[in-house]
RNA sequence: GUGGGUGUCGUCAAGCGGUUAAGACCCUGGGUUGUGGCUCCAGUAUACGAGAGUUCGAAUCUCUCCACCCACC
């Protein structure tokens, strides 16, 4: 059978494990390595869709939202019966929902894992709830996103062997369930995401499990979960090679650029975070020379840009005194999160297209290192 | 001028004889990784209007003065 997701490899650098490709979906193409803005809420906090579409010199292809939220509220029911996602968000490119896998693991204390699946209160009303593999896909069917993702469970960084293998083989039971409930491979694709935690035989076992399945695509979970950097590389180096390379290799939730061009030099062709739209929130920006907090004392009176190397919407016309005033009031002007929020996810799209160049021309290490050299690691 | 009231960090404000004189805001810096939280964490202050008394001990009680506020002339 066909996927409704496929990669076409296009270049691959010389000297690193870094590749070009394209992603095609029923939304479009996507160019790859790409980052995908992330859009929790059916919405990318304080950014209209069109500016969304057109980040960067060649504009975002896809967008990243919420199974576990939007279940939650306003109900996928209610998105199904708007068309779906792209139709009710005003958003015509594709879409890849989380399965609400992470949420488990993340708001730990309202929940109860069980061979079925996983029991929590909800954090909006406390009201009880049960995600199985089944109930997630078929949530993630009645949103309609083109990438949907397993249901899996990510384990916290510091579990030990007996726990995550524990943990992976369950993830890896929960995989074939999410493939069995799977009601629309025809026009969405499931991506497995490979678990294991720390441990390179859990990974490889985890790996053979999902690999087996046949799936249009594959995610790398459970690291960038608050481990040491050394670690995150150390999974990265021999996990990506564990997952074929005709299928498009995704590590979730990573958002600062050491940790995605650590990535990308290892063959990671996708990639989102949360990090540029809620650093943003908080008036942070990232720049080529590294991170700002436009809060502080000395931009008082600085009229340059955010970054003067940046030709974004909000480098182009407002300063950093503006901005820092916006941020200022008692309740933070919303124009402030506007800028930086686009600013901030302009960054990174850019980084991708930068890469993209880079893996093109076979200089994607000088790049690296050219780019971290002036940003830094943070 | 007369009567009343109020004076504690930049601001608001606890305290009412024994405290390292709360707290909040502001300010300063930091955090944030498959987004619950315009949020969380931390830090800075020679603040008791001035002077004189009472007392073992005064921001707390007394007196004088000063400043401001409100009434009335």
């Amino acid at each position: 059978m066909k996927h409704a997701v496929t990669y076409e490899l296009i270049h691959k650098d010389k000297y690193t494990g870094a590749r070009r490709g394209v992603l095609h979906t029923p939304h479009g193409d996507v160019q790859t390595p790409v980052f995908m803005p992330v859009g929790t809420q059916a919405t990318v906090k304080a950014m209209k869709p069109e500016d969304v579409a057109a980040l960067g010199h060649e504009g975002a292809g896809i967008i990243l939202s919420n199974t576990y939220h939007l279940y939650l509220r306003p109900g996928h029911e209610l998105v199904r019966m708007a068309g779906g996602l792209h139709s009710f968000m005003n958003w015509n490119r594709a879409i890849l929902t989380d399965s609400g896998g992470f949420q488990v693991f993340s708001l730990g204390d309202l929940r109860k894992i069980t061979e079925e699946g996983v029991s929590f209160r909800s954090y909006i009303d406390g009201s009880r709830h049960m995600f199985t593999p089944e109930k997630s896909i078929e949530v993630q069917n009645a949103l309609g996103a083109d990438i949907i993702m397993a249901f899996d469970e990510c384990a916290p960084p510091d579990s030990d062997y007996k726990y995550i293998k524990e943990s992976q083989a369950r993830t890896s039971r929960w995989l074939r369930r999410c493939k069995e409930a799977h009601k629309r491979p025809e026009d969405q694709a499931l991506f497995g995401i490979m678990q294991g935690g720390f441990f390179k035989d859990l990974r490889q076992q985890s790996a053979d499990e999902i690999v087996a399945l046949d799936l249009p695509g594959y995610a790398i979970g459970g690291i960038s979960v608050g481990e040491p950097k050394e670690k995150y590389v150390g999974v990265l180096d021999y996990a990506v090679d564990m997952l074929p390379s005709d299928r498009p290799r995704y590590v979730m939730g990573i958002g600062t650029p050491d940790y995605i061009l650590e990535a990308v030099e290892h063959g990671v062709d996708m990639f989102d975070c949360v990090e540029p739209t809620r650093l943003a929130r908080h008036g942070m920006a990232m720049t080529s020379r590294g991170r700002i907090n436009i809060d502080n004392a000395k931009y008082f009176d600085d009229f340059s840009p955010v970054d003067p190397e940046c030709d974004c919407y909000c480098c182009r016309n407002y300063s950093k005194a503006y901005i820092r005033h916006l941020f200022k009031q008692k309740s933070p002007e919303i124009l402030g999160s506007m800028l930086l929020a686009e600013h901030n996810l302009y960054f990174l799209v850019r980084l991708a297209e930068k890469m993209r160049r880079a893996i093109e021309e076979d200089r994607f290490m000088e790049f690296k290192k050219e780019f971290l050299d002036s940003y830094g690691s943070k």
